[in-house]
DNA sequence: GACTAGACAGGAATGATTCCTACATAGCAT
DNA sequence: ATGCTATGTAGGAATCATTCCTGTCTAGTC
């Protein structure tokens, strides 16, 4: 379901974002991509048909597109940041072993509720579920979590 | 709600933690501090009492902490980690603009149940729920989503 | 009281992200 | 079409939370 230019045009001129060669190729680049890369993923994927290229410009061009609400970050713990094109409410699965991040798209968990005597005083916009566990091809290994001290 | 000393040492035995002064500071610094706070602030509470106190040893001992089971990680979008004393599944309300984190404890959420045929082979061992918007005293505030790129 | 695996302090190294600046160009007005 | 200006881009320097390294130090054990 690879994105046609005209449709990612028609998606920049709607949400005000200015067209550029290289913002077109990163936000194909991601929308096409199901495994919320990273900003270098798509900085070497992009770099391949724009040689010139610059991190900056990946990072420039993720912090447009998410504020103009094409984009949004999916972080996992404290790794590096990850980009999903997918706008749309959706929940993710995430591996503790690979680090796989799988959609969840299950109509049944966009309804959660919160009472309003927990929220205490909190305008509460949305939330974001995190699943985590081990992946189809981790079932069998163990999370490496190994840190030098001493 | 104080911690006591000795319940601490009861529970560094229990989890098989090396009792020392540095990480019985950390821990208490943390489990008697419902905010959540950062490495570098648990460092600068607990050098009042331990001048000689170094950050290593403050991430050292929260490593150590988190792989027995005495402390989370609890990390929000791409900021610096944060940490949490409470082990005790709850959730998260996040404030947009100031970044605080108040917990949720609420039985009706920790029910959910993910369809197997979405897991598609996950094992999923939990989930997180992070909540978000605008806390009390932020109602009015808007996000300052300021970056610099030209 | 000594042994030893593990912890501590201090400081260097790392690396993703942000910042800076000169040049280029998209979108708009003439 | 042509020029103007606000904004984007490339390249590289700077940042800073975290990790890594190394030489003491010490908690737990016998
Ligand atoms: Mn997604
Ligand atoms: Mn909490
Ligand atoms: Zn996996
Ligand atoms: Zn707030």
């Amino acid at each position: 379901m690879k994105l046609s230019p005209w449709e990612i045009e028609a998606r920049f001129r709607r949400h005000a974002v200015r067209l550029t060669r290289q913002r077109v190729a990163i936000y194909a680049a991601l929308v096409n991509d199901a495994s919320h890369p990273t900003a270098d993923e798509l900085y070497r994927t992009v770099k391949r048909q724009h040689p010139m290229m610059s991190r900056n410009t990946v990072y420039c061009t993720l912090g447009a597109l998410r504020q103009a609400g094409l984009v949004q970050e999916v972080n996992v713990g404290h790794e590096v940041a990850r980009f999903d094109g997918n706008v749309t409410v959706h929940h993710h699965l995430i591996c503790r072993v690979c680090g796989r991040i799988v959609d969840v798209m299950d109509e049944e968990l966009n309804r959660l509720a919160i009472s309003s005597r927990q929220a205490e005083g909190f305008h509460v916009l949305g939330y974001r579920i995190e699943f985590y566990g081990y992946c189809a091809d981790c079932q069998q290994a163990r999370p490496d979590v190994l840190e030098h001290c001493g």
